[in-house]
DNA sequence: GTGAAAGCGCTAACAA
DNA sequence: TTGTTAGCGCTTTCAC
């Protein structure tokens, strides 16, 4: 059995008391150099390693930030997180991870399970499955800080970080009228879903700042999958003056569009131009290559940290201002897009 | 303001003790039905939560995991925290994160934060910087209960989860002969690294048990790359009886590859077969489809999960057996080594 | 079946 | 600059 040192064990030693050491070992200002060089050295010869669980249940704080994600196996949150948990070291805190597999249910536990961990604040990306918001309801209630990222809800007057999706879509749009591609489609994502609709609006817009007519038929509801991009092609192929470039939601339906356009023996992207939205890790991979937009998934996280970490310290002065970051989103261009570039 | 409810309020409201509740709370044996009712009814009306903090420092434990991960941005690591985060759900306990970036340094710092966080056991996999493995030594002397995943040593008799590499070749090979290759390569990776050189032996040994005869001009060390998979093509172009099939040590050296053979006009499988190891997730969204072996990212969490559980478990009756949880690669033919399969 | 009392290890207000 | 004292909220031993 390995005993543990306690601070009382190291006063013990020294002659003094809990206090002192204590003082000592987190740098106090009254405190003599050299109690805290007698402290410090013989804290080192004991190996005396702090109990943080007791200093947090005094202080009444954890340094513990709690994060839920849907999945830690997909790649979007797992960038985010690393990004989170890099800010955390440096700064001193902890990362709890908690996991809510996209079921409602299960984000409520994962709010509760925080709350009782006391943890200092939450991070959120919320679940696809809706029911209601009490559990962020019930966490704000309970003073608790939250930021949510990516996937957010604007009515419960919670800090946020999101990336400009309207701009994201009037740049990928922008960027294929500029190529040289004249009739440009788009295929969207479910209707209910903002972030789908600020990306159909950047669209929209961009055509209309170039001077491009909106035309409704070039617009394709799919529901986020490789398949909607497959079937969004056959789809415009059909049409009678079909498309000769696409702007997909995201990258799986973009993956579906070069798929079935290969099918068709249709050239990318000397005939048919492509971009999707995400900058999904197997885009510069495939042939040809996939032009896309970033989602500065690691700033993501970087900033969501930083939010938190300002509310937790604001925590008492409750300024009640809610604060939304936004992000850029960054353009990739690659093969799948750069008509004007000679491919060999 | 929020104040706090703790069992102290529940008993007063009830004229009982905190003793009470507390058994009430957590289903002691001697409590009756009726009062045990009447707590649990308390504790709701008045939104009474657990403090985690106080009960860990009370019992000494904390029902805390901490894992130690190189980068939450790798799919493979974000697999494995994905199975082994749903587990610790299931079962209780929490998930606390911890990256290494691949320094040893941090490393370092990681098992002292965990140490100091008192987590009830640590699962990790080791950085690839390497310097001593001190921590561990002090983390064992602590009576830190730990597991591998993945990335172990073998000197440090701890508990492991690993996938059987050699077998993983093994089958790779297999399956490039049975396909009817006839001269089939190997890149291999850094030969300090056990894992690579498990395959590469898994290699040997199918080519023995088919009865061809093992080249060394067919083996070439890379770096664990794209370029590697490039660099090796070319050299193996160069030989004067080139290999028709490649068994690559991971997906992305196989990319490189391929992208070797496509440049050289090579077709896959028809003239050439390619098969990797990890099953990384491009590599069915490549063209063509990558064949590969399947690590059960997602089952190594799963496994470590249930290993330091029972650890923990018997940390008191301590049996110094150390475990080794080997699991069975899977193989997942794809396009670019099913020769036999008919390619439109 | 319940209560009284002690204490996990630390920090902070107050006193000296 | 240091010591005294109290207590964060919970669990558990011992007594009844």
């Amino acid at each position: 059995m390995s005993l543990t040192i306690t601070i009382a064990d190291i006063a013990k030693k020294l002659n003094t008391t809990s206090a002192t050491v204590s003082r000592a070992l987190n740098n106090h200002p009254g405190i003599s150099i050299k109690t805290k060089k007698r402290v410090l050295k013989t804290a080192e010869k004991l190996q005396y390693r702090r109990n943080s669980i007791a200093s947090s249940l005094r202080k009444g704080q954890t340094g513990i930030i709690g994060v839920i994600i849907p999945s830690a196996k997909i790649n979007f949150f797992g960038s985010v997180v690393h990004g989170i948990e890099n800010m955390a070291n440096q700064q001193g805190y902890n990362v709890l991870i908690y996991q809510s597999n996209e079921s409602w249910e299960q984000e409520q536990k994962g709010i509760e399970t925080l709350l009782n961990a006391r943890v200092d604040g939450i991070i959120v990306s919320m679940a696809k499955e809706k029911n209601d918001y009490k559990h962020f309801v019930k966490a704000r209630q309970a003073n608790m800080p939250i930021v949510f990222f990516d996937r957010a809800n604007d009515d419960l007057s919670i800090d946020s970080v999101l990336i400009d999706d309207f701009k994201g879509g009037y740049i990928a749009t922008t960027h294929l009228i500029e190529q040289g591609y004249k009739r440009i489609a788009h295929i969207t994502g479910p209707k209910h879903l903002k972030i789908f609709k600020a990306r159909l609006d950047g669209y929209k817009k961009a055509l209309q700042s170039k001077g491009l007519k909106f035309n409704p038929t070039y617009i394709f509801e799919g529901d986020v999958s490789i398949d909607a991009g497959r079937n969004a092609i056959q789809y415009f192929l059909k049409l009678a003056n079909p498309p000769d470039a696409v702007f997909a939601v995201e990258d799986f339906t973009a993956l579906g569009v070069i798929k079935e356009l290969k099918l068709n023996k249709i050239a990318i992207p000397q005939e048919f131009g492509v971009i999707g939205f995400a900058n999904e890790n197997f885009g510069e991979h495939i042939s040809p290559s996939l032009s896309t937009i970033d989602q500065q998934t690691v700033n993501m996280g970087i900033e969501a940290f930083s939010l938190i970490v300002k509310l937790i310290e604001q925590k008492s002065n409750k300024n009640n201002i809610v604060q939304k970051k936004i992000l850029e989103p960054i353009p990739v261009f690659r093969t799948s897009s750069l008509k004007t570039v000679h491919h060999p």
